[in-house]
DNA sequence: CATAGGTTGATAGTAATACTATTATATTTG
DNA sequence: CAAATATAATAGTATTACTATCAACCTATG
């Protein structure tokens, strides 16, 4: 995707780690590894001591820019979100008709994942793969609701009241805006999972179904006129 | 509720088990305990060492009943699942409408959980509140296609394909009644976790309002003849 | 160019977890 | 009463999730 001014960052709230991991290498590497270690071996088996050992570098170097790895998942999730979000925005930002815009930002977030080639340490295909195995565990804990109030979740928060927002624009009457929102994105996310582990359980098998899908479930709900 | 012959029991699949918690005693503790444990202090929080303690009894007997605590959650798990599709099960049986079949369906499994005293030593109230908070974190794990296969998922696999069958019924042109089963119960257990830590993104605040949305949701997508 | 500050690496150590193994004791049942 | 079974108590292990300390290195500036 091209970008306007080159260099676009995703901002990640900084009570999330303790040194930014942008700005060093071994930072880049942190987040570069971990995604690939924790796509392989997943969040549980996945220890910053391996990490360590994976990027010739050290268990103590690593606590430096995270307290732990639970905050590393915060990182890279928030990290994902804003990058959606961005998407999102760009790609919507200048439709009009209110029906259309709705339309192409459900395609935007139950699309499967391509990569972006703006972002070079990180592989957001693997990434997308990592939210859809182990963002539930970043707030199904005993801490969401210190952490929520931290804001540890504002950029997943704000997509969905994007939506919410967009919901209502097609239909003021609608009266689960914000729950329609989170189905769509959370209810995305299980769709993929679903098709990799439990095929018998979805109907979104080929590419292009599950933001076929959506898109029938929202437009039937908020009888909105359909296009296409 | 009542019940036909008085003792209705859940049947788990014996692989998840190394000896029946409902054969003794002690297993009954353990699961009873174990579902107001869970419940205070969280999953990640819970362990045999600390239970042990609590029901006054050891670490190793409680190895004797579950190899580890991810089987005695699959056991919890399939319990409710299992417990939940026995109301189904009951409460739609004679509804011969296809329409007012599916409607009962999603209320069944949408509405708030209350006590069921026909199972003394099981508090279905908090072991609603487990499902909601640790039921992602039984299948998303390395381990399972393998679990999978051995058939720990089998009931929470058949109450999707009831619903897969009622929304066939109900419209045999839908093309995606399977996600949209999965859609409905996991959808459901988001909306209730949301309502308690991220209100602001969802619209189900008052008791019965879950369902209304999932309800709307259904029959606006099925276009069918919506009663009431 | 010296030195002070900051980053990283290496090593060691701790408490807790998630078990396994062994033996002892209590209870049930045949 | 003997044998089998269930439970309890204790000990021990590898790993995890850290914390602490110190050395090495690199760099920026006075």
């Amino acid at each position: 995707m091209e970008r306007l001014f080159g260099s676009v960052t995703i901002k990640i709230n900084d009570k999330i780690f303790v040194k930014d991991p942008a700005s060093s290498d071994l930072g880049k590497r942190i987040i570069e590894q971990s995604i690939l270690m924790i796509n392989d071996i997943g969040f549980e088996g996945f220890t910053f001591k391996k990490l360590g050992l994976q990027i010739g570098s050290n268990e103590s170097s690593i606590y430096r820019y995270f307290e732990n790895k639970h905050k590393l998942l915060l990182y890279l999730t928030s990290w994902y979100w804003g990058w959606l979000e961005y998407q999102l925005v760009f790609a919507t930002n200048s439709i009009g008709d209110t029906s259309e815009k709705l339309k192409k930002a459900i395609e935007i977030v139950t699309r499967p994942t391509v990569q972006d080639s703006a972002f070079s340490h990180i592989n957001e295909v693997l990434l997308s793969n990592i939210v859809i195995n182990e963002y539930s565990k970043s707030y199904l804990t005993k801490e969401i609701d210190t952490e929520n109030k931290e804001g540890y979740f504002v950029i997943y928060k704000r997509m969905i009241e994007r939506f919410n927002e967009m919901i209502h624009s097609v239909d003021s009457e609608y009266k689960y805006p914000s729950s329609l929102a989170s189905t769509i994105l959370e209810g995305s996310l299980h769709q993929y999972f679903l098709k990799d582990h439990f095929p018998s359980l979805t109907d979104c098998h080929e590419k292009g179904d599950t933001t076929k899908y959506f898109t029938d479930l929202v437009f039937h709900t908020l009888m909105a006129k359909q296009n296409g």
